[in-house]
DNA sequence: TATGAATGAGAGTTCATTCAT
DNA sequence: GATGAATGAACTCTCATTCAT
């Protein structure tokens, strides 16, 4: 199974899926929809989930109404921020190749972690929330290519599959958010798994 | 090092530390704390953190006034939920032995967070919440005395340290909580990172 | 009309009117309840009618249920520390006698009323509260005689009455309570007061 | 020293100072903030500063969130009132003049003690409250002016101060409030403090 | 379309009072 | 009679959401 062969041809359409749904927006309103995610993403980034929307709405320079406009619940704010750092990573992913791009895909994920909340909690959901599966399903891909590199360069061993490489992925994610890890620790304990992983 | 000389002596003393500080309570008194406690755990299991003290009381058939009084805030009764599932996984990691015991310990934990949230934000919490620390290393003591058993028995490689098995643990169940994954799920994830424990 | 002849005779009447009603009490329970109201002075004292119950039971070195027990509300120990703050007056006010004898009340009171924010609350309550009349009238015919005495001496101008005398007393003691006056303000603004009563 | 020279002047200044902080509200809400005051000055005149938020809330005909978005806290709304009274008491001060001034102060702020619990409350946090010190300074001035006048005029002896006259005020309007005094009895009580500031 | 004031259900917490021990 | 745990109404405050301006 070769996801690499197939992808660039499709990355466009799907990136821009990702982002945008319904009619094109005026061009202050896209401004103003692009301010908010940013805030948000830090708000919730700085105090969790539970940070209010008054204060994201404050980040933002922009009154309450406004968000609301944008995202009429709370949740569709949630949401279109991990849709938008699920392209992100997706991107990241897209562009890594080699025999070396899966453990670099990792110790990048990992990194990021240790910065981003929200990173975490979006990768959390995964399989869980059920508004975000189409956009997961391409991350999958796209880390399923690297791994399908990988095992056709022998840098991983071939009964390893996609499942447990998503949910190693997801989980070291969780463990670097909450653990604030020091960059040490970070690289030891990828080692393990870079051990496991590696014929 | 050996933990395991020296663990078995005092195994007693420690854990009635975790579970005792302050007076003895009335007998009734002690049994609503074990309900409140209880229903705690349920009730942040299935809704979360942020579920309401009201809905504990109502699980746990007191007025709400009770629960403030064993837990004089909601924070309390978390940390106090905690430090009882510490204790728990503590007597746990003590009972297991021999060169395998770190790996089934792994396995447990793993399966446990499957069903249990608080598991999981338990040991999400290790070393960012103040509250826990003493109770926190005594389980880092238990898993230590785990570790050496497996090293000197050669299932585990000698480089491998505590920090980043602390680490393995703490990813793996965040994962195994957030993403919900089916028993082979898990098998084959442990897997992998036992390949990257042993020599 | 002289009130000092007849009051010496009545005076362990009255004093022991104020203190009890009901049965005489057991020797235990007479000192929890003597300790009660003298913690519950403090509390008051310090923290205003508003302090909790339970804080003065803390003080006095009693359960909250043995206040409940000696004054079934809270509104019960309230009246009691004011029936014994006014009998303490009351003999106060006795023991003075001759021209400067009422001039020495007031600054007594007012000197009081600086360190003891109770003195206040209490005399505060003279007229409004129904449940202290009795009481309250003790205490101003103490006064009364007080004042007849200074105006057969002379040092008081006769068309003052009784009322006035009562009101200024009150306002006193309110304002010295609530403005935390230094002893000079005190002293100067209670010599205006004389001032407008002497001849 | 002539407080009266000066006065008039910035009498406007200073009265929106006291009035407005912060930048200008939309309509409604300014509406909103008036009938929130106005209702909780009735509510806490008559139940006192125990009275509930929702009470106030109910009364000004808004939902409880209205009067938290106005006064973020209890303490708030409460000081917000007192500096209205201030301002209008200051403003009744800086309208009265002659010889006969301060003692016509005296005279209106002891009746309206009688009816409003407010304006005692208001002078009886002078000097402890932290809150409201510039207010207060200006009814301080404001009845400094009046009494240069006095003194100047000859009607009230010049040995006498500001403070003991503040400190009257507040003693008598306390005592006003509390003792719920009838209108002749207010009269005698003044006129003994008139005789004792005049020559 | 943006604004920001209003809404109101619901959260955590306190405390007078009751009652089993 | 003393104890102190349990009760539950009441209170302050928060925040997602609505809607007049």
């Amino acid at each position: 199974m070769s996801y690499d062969s197939t992808y660039p041809a499709d990355n466009n359409e799907w990136r821009l899926n990702l982002l945008e749904d319904g009619p094109p927006l005026r061009a202050d309103a896209q401004r103003n929809r692009a301010r908010i995610l940013d805030a948000a993403e830090t708000v919730f980034a700085e105090l969790g989930a539970n940070a209010s929307t008054e204060e994201v709405a404050r980040r933002a320079g922009v009154a309450i109404g406004t968000v609301f406009r944008h995202f009429p619940t709370k949740d569709d704010l949630l949401t279109a921020i991990m849709k938008r750092l699920l392209a992100r990573l997706i991107a990241e992913a897209g562009e890594l190749s080699g025999p070396e791009g899966l453990f670099e895909f990792f110790t990048r994920l990992t990194a990021q972690a240790a910065a981003k909340r929200s990173v975490v909690e979006l990768l959390a959901r995964a399989g869980v929330d059920v508004q975000l599966p189409q956009a997961m399903t391409h991350l999958e891909q796209a880390v399923g290519g690297l791994l399908a590199e990988a095992q056709s360069a022998g840098t991983i061993r071939p009964e390893i599959q996609l499942p447990e490489v998503m949910a190693l992925l997801i989980s070291l994610t969780q463990g670097a958010l909450h653990g604030n890890w020091p960059e040490t620790l970070r690289a030891r304990t990828l080692a393990v798994i870079f051990t496991g992983l590696r014929p």
